[in-house]
DNA sequence: AAAATTAGTGAGTGACGACTCACTTAAACT
DNA sequence: AGTTTAAGTGAGTCGTCACTCACTAATTTT
């Protein structure tokens, strides 16, 4: 159960499911690569359209609005990726029952990172804006809070009563573990850092082993 | 030994070491704030004049563009603060010597985390800046290489030569570390969070006491 | 007190950026 | 083929914003 890209997603659907011309699609790589690069304020509509090799009334034929263009391009991660990625995320929680925290670790990492990594750029326009309007992190949050917390609560519950785990509070717990998954994800979209995913999961489940083995 | 809190910079030094006038920093103040909530290039140099009840030609008397203005900000923490709160915590790093790894991270941590919490507004600033430019990061984490970092890992390596400290790379440590912290710091800057703060570093050294302690 | 320096003002300017529109070109439909 | 609809163009508009400047008010210097 591989993560859907974005990518494909782009291809397909980007305005509810009406195909776009070929041109909108390059105004709208166009505008992911210098939203990325430069951020949303420090790119011009000039700049976008000259990318893309169109003119700037190109870009308004589709895109009403220069905001509407963020929009179009978050919209996969925001609309479609999110849900898939929650709903993929919790059929894979509910359907196993893991056998220790590090088998845990390892799967959910490997699959998470693997996201992250395919799509980089789109991630860092949105850590831009979350940013600035600290409320979209609330909806995104609230999507985690709903559709995955439960599942990986119940994973750990689970855990604790075959005695595989520490008796500490879940969030605590959680907390913990998305801490570091959630450093190397910043090294991967910030800095594009080339990392091992394997042995950084297989390293990071060892620790966990210890820090969270139950109490004898 | 306290962390020098950035608001006494502000007062004093900020422009080199001379004085300035009362409106000056009632615009560096308006400044800071409306960086702080809306982001450098959301925010108009009317706006600054007006919240700091000024002229906008007040506003461009000492500080020749917007972009001065920026600095003039983030100098503080940029030039006076990180040196000195590298040298501060090299100084408890090098004097004592710890006893154990949940010691090192109270100590530590206590005074880091109080830091961010005395400086969120900046902190904020800085983190929107720094991704733009992702240069910037450089030069900050090469100070902590530099100057930092070295006495931390003479700290693990006493600790792992009294059997006090698992025998692992001190990157590898030392990212879990600041991995775990980090996720706490993001929580003040963004959200800031009202967080017990003695009652997560005493969870944390536990959490760590176990996940990093010397295999028998 | 006179002169000189610094602080502060606010209307004004020039540039640039988001967006429009009258028009051309191409495709789709009947 | 002729008509309608959509795609694409690019010169032009309008507003905003960073920045200036001629001027006044207040301090400092001598």
């Amino acid at each position: 159960m591989t993560p859907t890209p974005l990518r494909d997603l782009f291809q397909n659907n980007l305005q509810g499911d009406q195909e776009l011309p070929a041109k909108q699609k390059q105004v709208l790589k166009a505008a992911l690569d210098l939203f990325a690069a430069q951020g949303f304020e420090n790119t011009t509509t000039k700049q976008i359209a000259t990318l893309a090799n169109v003119s700037e009334g190109t870009v308004y034929k589709r895109f009403k609005t220069k905001d509407q263009l963020l929009t179009a391009v978050l919209k996969p991660i925001i609309n479609d990726v999110t849900p898939q990625m929650a709903s993929e995320f919790k059929q894979v929680l509910t359907k196993r029952q893991f056998d220790s925290i590090s088998d845990l670790i390892i799967t959910i990492g490997q699959d998470r990172l693997q996201f992250v990594f395919d799509n980089q750029k789109e991630l860092r326009i949105l850590l831009g804006e979350i940013l600035k309007k600290t409320e979209r992190v609330k909806e995104f949050s609230q999507l985690l809070t709903t559709s995955i917390i439960p599942a990986v609560y119940n994973q750990f519950d689970q855990l604790k009563a075959h005695h595989k785990l520490v008796d500490w509070d879940n969030e605590r717990i959680f907390q913990y573990i998305v801490s570091i998954i959630l450093s190397y994800v910043t090294q991967i979209v910030m800095f594009s850092a080339q990392l091992d995913l394997t042995q950084i999961l297989s390293d990071t489940a060892e620790f966990f082993e210890r820090g969270l083995a139950p109490i004898e």
